[in-house]
DNA sequence: ATTCTAACA
DNA sequence: TGTTAGGA
């Protein structure tokens, strides 16, 4: 069949399809003379895909990376496709996240203009400010850490490290007998990695779900444990609905995080858990604020650590009992459960 | 009547 | 991607 007849079953205008052609998409057969493109049933069934990516909102390069770059599909490509879909869904969180704040952004500034006759320009401005410093936090939360690059030898390093694999076998016991899940409670587990302590968590009973900036380490988990539902996404834009789980836990995530990120991140946490929800969080936590940067400034490289005075305090404030154990060094085990 | 390439919006 | 021009 030729370019509009294509079109037509494909739903798309003759331009589009030679655009495609433009890009690599596809590479229809010509005829000698004319020129003319000819579409054969391999050709509208690779349309037919990169029409279904793009409505998913691949753009061309992704759809082009997305697809083997041989003119017919073959069968292994259904892993590479699914990759960018996950990629591309993780986009969409943290826009949908963005626009929420905007959303809101818009709301203050209208409660403000309903309430005074001129412009409230400081205050307006105060608030526009905030908000574009919430933006940038969320923004400068990169890979810095080349967690896909870590995947493969994960395990294996947590497993050598042998004077603090004890350690942190504590603290994911500690986490689990302290969260006791129920049977058939739904549980989070933020920066879930390879799913080691969301898989000891499964094996208690909990249906678990688990988030991670690395694709290769949830591929990894995936491996290991089928039962845990795995999204791409980070913890200032958490892929899931307000109100969803029983529990929250987080080992060996959160010191990644700035201060300000942190706090971003716990609004996060306490937005996905349900009202009675509790939290656990196994990390790298200084007694204060000042010990904090004093290790941030000894370390350049590294993030600052969690302050345990500011994680505990965000929690008490909200109406949470909160629950402190050292297991060795820096390393502490933070329970929060919300007063009955 | 269709399709093609190229350039511009 | 849509549009338009100029050709085959």
């Amino acid at each position: 069949m030729r370019i509009k007849e294509a079109a037509a079953r494909l739903g798309l205008s003759p331009r589009a399809i030679r655009f495609y052609e433009e890009k690599g998409l596809i590479a229809p057969a010509k005829e000698r003379s004319s020129q003319y493109r000819t579409f054969d049933e391999d050709d509208v069934r690779r349309l037919q895909t990169i029409v279904a990516l793009r409505e998913a909102g691949l753009g061309i390069d992704d759809i082009q990376k997305a697809l083997p770059a041989g003119g017919k599909d073959d069968g292994g490509a259904a892993g590479e496709v699914a990759r960018h879909l996950e990629l591309r869904r993780s986009e969409m969180v943290s826009a949908w996240v963005e626009l929420k704040r905007m959303i809101e952004t818009v709301d203050g500034m209208l409660a403000m203009l309903a309430s005074e006759q001129a412009l409230p320009t400081d205050a307006m401005f105060r608030l526009a400010q905030e908000a574009r410093d919430v933006r940038e936090l969320r923004s400068s939360w990169q890979d810095v850490w080349d967690y896909d690059g870590l995947a493969e030898t994960h395990d294996d390093r947590v497993a050598e490290s042998s004077g603090e694999y004890t350690a942190y076998a504590e603290a994911l016991g500690l986490i689990v007998s302290w969260i006791a899940a129920a049977p058939g409670e739904e549980g989070l587990d933020l920066g879930t990695g390879t799913g080691n302590l969301a898989g000891m968590l499964l094996r208690q009973g909990a249906k678990m779900a688990g988030v991670d900036q690395s694709l290769a380490m949830l591929q990894r988990c995936r491996a290991k444990f089928p039962e845990i539902e795995t999204k791409v996404g980070n913890l200032l834009a958490i892929p899931y609905t307000a109100g969803k789980f029983d529990f929250v836990v987080s080992s060996f995530a959160l010191q990644h995080l700035s201060a300000g990120q942190l706090r971003l991140a716990l609004e996060e946490m306490l937005r996905v858990l349900k009202p009675r929800g509790r939290i656990c969080i196994a990390d790298l936590m200084t007694s204060g604020d000042r010990v904090r940067e004093q290790l941030a400034e000894a370390f350049p490289g590294h993030k600052p650590l969690a302050a345990l005075a500011e994680l505990s305090g965000y929690f008490e404030r909200r109406g949470y009992v909160v629950k402190i154990r050292r297991i060795h060094g820096l390393l502490h085990v933070v329970y929060a459960v919300p007063i009955r």
